[in-house]
DNA sequence: TCCCATAATAGTAATGATTCCTATTTTAAA
DNA sequence: TTTAAAATAGGAATCATTACTATTATGGGA
């Protein structure tokens, strides 16, 4: 139950930091054997897993059906590209008045909840033209 | 390329539109079954997908991994019981203003947004008190 | 510093949802 | 009725993720 440091963890959430880009656990795979070879892809997600679990990292779903990670733990909303896939941080006020919205007439209890948007990047919007 | 009646797809949408529950893919072949027992589960998913893309249906995803079905297509809102795994239809206003919050210094367009809610229903609060 | 219980790993097998493949059947337009 | 195109059944393939197991690494206490 204790947590124990190792090595692998390490390398993988220092990894995680250096990226603004919310990669898969593939591509954390693929780059942390650079500095560290025989990591195993077993590794990777049980770090990743259990980082996201105690909350240092964030897991991110999208609809690619694909694990994202975000080291930046902060309250903060996504943008996916949905012609080139890239996955893009907003700066934009908090949300969090909708969960009022929601709870009004709810019978349950609200703890939280998932957004993120979707559309053309400033990229792609100009291509397009 | 023209879409062709089909039995199977007519029995699978009639089925979602006996549900507000949200089934999976693989509850729908289980109920369809009855009625139709030689339907493949293939033939669930591809019409499922076919539905899905023309409109007909809505698909959502959740954090569970697994794909949910919903014959009703107008807007609204879900969420899910952390505990019991329940999907519930939320009663509540339009949340559209949240795209102009998005797009306030943004570069590109946003198309559209993912929303859904996560904590208790009211029956797993009344059972953990 | 040395033990040693236990956490973590590497490597690989297993899982499970979904998609793909192909021979056969069904649909619907001419 | 003919027939090209669409759809199906059944099963194989895919792919992200998790599980399994023998081995190794970690760290608190003597």
């Amino acid at each position: 139950m204790a947590l124990k440091y190792s090595r692998q963890r390490q390398v993988i959430k220092d990894f995680l930091m250096t990226r603004k880009d919310h990669p898969t656990a593939d591509t954390v795979y693929m780059n942390v054997r650079n500095e560290y070879p025989n990591i195993s892809l077993g590794t990777v997600y049980r770090n990743l897993s259990l980082l996201a679990d105690i909350g240092e990292i964030q897991r991110l779903r999208f609809d690619d059906g694909v694990d994202h990670f975000d080291a930046d733990t902060s309250a903060h909303y996504h943008f996916v590209c949905t012609q080139c896939g890239q996955i893009i941080d907003l700066k934009m006020d908090s949300l969090d008045h909708i969960i009022d919205m929601a709870e009004a007439g709810f019978a349950g209890e609200i703890q939280g909840y998932v957004t993120y948007f979707h559309g053309l990047c400033g990229n792609c919007k100009k291509v397009n033209l």
